[in-house]
DNA sequence: CAACTCATGTAATGAGTTACATGATTGA
DNA sequence: TCAATCATGTAACTCATTACATGAGTTG
């Protein structure tokens, strides 16, 4: 059973069959919105995936010192991803460093505060303006309506983070006006 | 420097002195609602606190085996952390699991999907069903509300934690919207 | 007397980041 | 000719999880 990241794999490989190159970079956007990877983890990885029969590459002649390997999911590993995705779930621990430092955020004087809340605020402000950038490429394409179609689950991603991101930047907003209201000057 | 670690134990240790069991804890809940750790990282981490002269204990008769270390931090330590706080903090990269797994729900009919959007949903709604209850325990306080007590950061962060899961919530009852709209039955 | 909480640590493994290493083709 | 892109890999290191290990006091 491959690992999280093999997985993400198998599920940009079900989509578009790619180099690992190709893969590394897939790995940055879009998957990046929510799972990230460098390209020292993808080789190795998709090494492991292929000996467990689950992907499968052809060689074409490449532009690098080495062959170019293009990658492809196996039937195997089309149906270990299919069964993947409804699998039982553990909750998932949460991991945000900025609400980590917010959560000292009493330590520092409110000036310092309020700088530090308007730089998390442009960091969502800037997701969220990728995220509608993204949505909008995909408003006119009639697959991203039909559910077994990948631009439909594309879809559902990008509306997910559209959402939260959106609420974290009213969130930044309020504790913005809180600052102010017991600190005012 | 310390790592992300020692900087949220530098943080539990400036609201309250503690052992490092209770710090092993106090990093389930409240702090795990943002960060988690186990006592294997805790005790090697307060350690290299010590070390770096940021943390330093007195040893209480205590119930265990070994002798109990009660910690707080140094003035050197509660200003390493003051200082962090507002230092220069990169884009955050997300990992999201439950994402992930819904950006190739494509491949699963339409019913499993559902399904699966469902147990996403639950997650969501107890963590939000905590963060109020959470909330609600702080609400009679008055240092809620005073920018320099750690009340205040902590409603800050549930606040947080409410309006994200709260748009989270939102964002599953839409999705089964859209799976009974594009397959009714 | 069994199970649970308090209390501290180490060891092994796995996952992730950063740095090292090479080299062809394409475009400015 | 210089830089970027395509293309692949390994090595060193850090961080996190799981398992191992011990043992007193308290509650049922």
């Amino acid at each position: 059973m491959p690992s999280d990241l093999g997985h993400a794999l198998l599920g940009l490989l079900a989509r578009r069959p790619s180099t690992g190159y190709e893969l590394a970079r897939r790995m940055q956007r879009p998957v990046g919105w929510f799972w990230t990877a460098g390209h020292s983890q993808v080789y190795p990885e998709l090494a492991r995936l292929e000996a467990a029969g689950l992907v499968r590459h052809d060689v074409v002649p490449g532009r690098g010192p080495r062959a170019t390997k293009r990658y492809a999911p196996t039937a195997a590993g089309t149906a270990a991803l299919r069964q993947w995705v409804t699998a039982e779930l553990a909750p998932q621990p949460v991991r945000d460093l900025e609400v980590l430092r917010l959560w000292s955020v009493w330590l520092v004087d409110p000036e310092a505060a309020s700088d530090l809340v308007h730089r998390v605020r442009d960091g969502h402000a800037q997701r969220l303006a990728a995220y509608e950038a993204d949505l909008a490429t995909l408003d006119g394409v009639a697959a991203a309506h039909d559910p077994s179609a990948p631009e439909f689950a594309s879809r559902l991603t990008l509306e997910g983070g559209l959402r939260t991101r959106r609420a974290a930047v009213e969130w930044c907003d309020w504790m913005l006006a809180e600052l102010a209201r017991a600190a005012p000057g």
